[in-house]
DNA sequence: TATTGTTATACTCTATAACTATA
DNA sequence: TATAGTTATAGAGTATAACAATA
């Protein structure tokens, strides 16, 4: 974003290039940190929308596509894996368990292997293409020769 | 990142390149939209972890630098510029009107002008070194090559 | 002793609806 | 009729502490 004047930034939306007045002096702006985060809470919020037919959220997808390639997975791994604590997975784990998309079975005396159920494996089939669509807007988005570099920033903050 | 084999991947962390397994198959990290989301977490707690000691969170922060570039802005335009519902920012505001670094002036009869106190004005010279030092710590993190793009790419989803 | 799953709790953040007063 | 501030509520996400069972 390139700010023009007091109140008026360039800005690329959809690949065009629109000037945009953001009503007020706005510091934040000049703030990668800060862009980043309304960046991520655009997209989060595109992806919940696109998910809310489905009755998902963005969270359950990310369990849901961990399960999937990892079938057997134990919640702490799951935990750690996603960065949530093994405490706060449990809600998330059991309403999945609920809507019968997981499987649990014995790993030993304390542990649980967490698997999709044939019904969540036919899921997954609806999933996909959402989480493929969103990711395809997202990359839509940003001009073709900014792409490789965005993508190596965003891992080297991860 | 680049996915070496199953569950090893490159990364790059401080500048340096190393080598991390992800301790399992993880096709979240083939999408940008899922790095974006984990890359942001990771910095709003390093905001926040940084921002501790003061007392403030990462949208104290927000509020207060936009306060401090719009005397006398009312509290649904902070919304507006913000993206938060003037609903959910009623607490905060009030938060920090106790604490006593907000000013009221009634604009009309309806609204009140938000400026920032003697204390607040005091406070944020606190604020802003912690700021800078975030951000610093962001840039510093994404290699000198990839900065311009990865600034271009989060306006251009913003 | 360390780890797994779990319960409980508290706080932050987001999303809505509705009400009052004012423009 | 639209806007500003507010209240209330519900849900999502995050952060801790603690406990029982098991390794």
């Amino acid at each position: 974003m390139i700010v023009v004047a007091n109140n008026i930034c360039i800005v690329i939306v959809n690949s065009d290039i629109c000037v945009r007045d953001c009503g007020m002096e706005d510091p934040l702006r000049t703030l990668p940190g800060y862009a980043l985060r309304r960046a991520s809470a655009a997209m989060l919020s595109d992806l919940n929308s696109r998910l809310s037919h489905l009755g998902l959220r963005h969270t359950d997808v990310a369990i849901l596509v961990l399960i999937e390639a990892n079938p057997r997975v134990t919640q702490s791994a799951l935990g750690r894996a996603l960065d949530v604590d093994r405490a706060n997975l449990v809600p998330l784990v059991a309403r999945l368990e609920a809507r019968e998309l997981l499987d649990r079975s014995p790993v030993d005396g304390r542990s649980h292997g967490l698997s999709l159920s044939s019904t969540g494996e036919a899921f997954m089939k609806q999933i996909w293409p959402v989480i493929k669509e969103h990711e395809q807007a997202l990359i839509t988005r940003i001009p073709v020769a900014d792409r490789r570099a965005f993508a190596a920033a965003l891992v080297a903050l991860w």
